[in-house]
DNA sequence: CATTGACAAAAAGTGCTTAAAACGTCAAGA
DNA sequence: TCTTGACGTTTTAAGCACTTTTTGTCAATG
């Protein structure tokens, strides 16, 4: 069985993540999430080397799951033709997929910035590994679309790393200003509309 | 002689912004500010109450300087007609202003980030407040460039206040990424050519 | 009358002690 | 084989006494 889908070991993930959202990463013993998982202290270490590696493990999980659905989302076909470019919708979804999630603990965790401030600290590997890797495949995505005459790049002066790079800084900027999820969606889409609609 | 522009007032900031750039906040003294005046320290409290007045005074200061040069750059008439719209010029030159101090200070001084904590949490409301009048100097842009055919906001579903607060939030993002004033100029310079070009 | 040295009070840093909490391991038990 | 109670160790927190630094205020001064 591959570690990462022993159900055991996700138990104790979804626990962990239940008791860090409440009490934050520092304020959470291993104690909690034995408890809060319904086994015995001891027995998570048979399963994790240490807390430090049950919250890598959850931010790696969150990361993946995130990019996945964020990939899967650039590279669905597109449903049906129509005047805005195609390109639009992959990327509205798959910025949703991406950002969507880490937004929500930030805002719905009473510990939302102490975990984000750990997960810098803890996983700043991980998470400028993901970044790059969203990065590129948005660059391939606005590649493609600009093979395919859906963008310009050139017309804009811009290549498409750079463009990506500018549409990834751009919608993680709109994080700051959004209250909840709904109105973030609402955000990145209306954000991704003009910003594509601007290399159209 | 208004309080603002009391030559004295205005040695004593100046000298507690390298002090502040040198050491962070916590880390300056009263003394220190003194020395590099080159004044005593029991003057300093005939010119402010305390070290935190000094700091916000340096706040409200940056914050009016840097608004203050946003609004001339977005009120200033346009140089000559062109393809691009004429906006575009005024609004890159309106968040260099605007952003690129603050840029500066974080990426130029060994405690950028202290600062910026200390600012956010001494000065939350002059930050808030700062940020609500540059918005609504970016909404009106907007609405003139609108009603004079600049740009198309109604294709965007958007409206004013809303197209402002997109382009301040993604401009804020494009800080996290860059490196150095050069590196951020540029990056606000194809943002903004690309966000009101699909305006336009 | 602006400036400052000097003073008392407050705050911040240091070193040590003690108590409590959390950790990681392992042999015994289910 | 998997689980766990229990053990020794480590980490963290709190308290205290002490020193140093910093602060805010004035009366004295040039």
């Amino acid at each position: 069985m591959p570690r990462s889908l022993d159900p055991k070991r996700e138990a104790i993930l979804a626990a962990a993540f239940t008791q860090f959202s409440l009490y934050g990463f520092r304020r959470t013993s291993m104690e909690d999430i034995a408890k809060e998982t319904g086994i015995s202290r001891a027995s998570l270490y048979s399963y994790f080397e240490n807390k430090e590696e049950i919250f890598r493990s959850l931010s790696t999980s969150l990361h993946e799951k995130t990019l996945g659905e964020a990939e899967s989302h650039l590279k669905s076909p597109d449903s049906q033709s129509g005047a805005p470019p195609r390109v639009t919708a992959r990327i509205e979804a798959a910025l949703i997929a991406r950002l969507g999630p880490f937004h929500e603990i930030l805002t719905q965790s009473a510990h939302g910035s102490e975990i984000a401030d750990e997960n810098n600290q803890r996983c700043g590997d991980l998470v400028r590994d993901s970044q790059r890797r969203f990065q590129t495949m948005l660059t391939s995505t606005l590649k493609a679309a600009a093979r395919e005459g859906e963008i310009n790049l050139k017309r804009a002066g811009l290549n498409a790393a750079t463009a990506a790079e500018l549409i990834h800084l751009g919608a993680v900027g709109l994080k700051r200003g959004a209250s909840d999820t709904a109105d973030l969606e609402k955000k990145l889409r209306h954000f991704t509309r003009v910003f594509i609609g601007g290399l159209s």
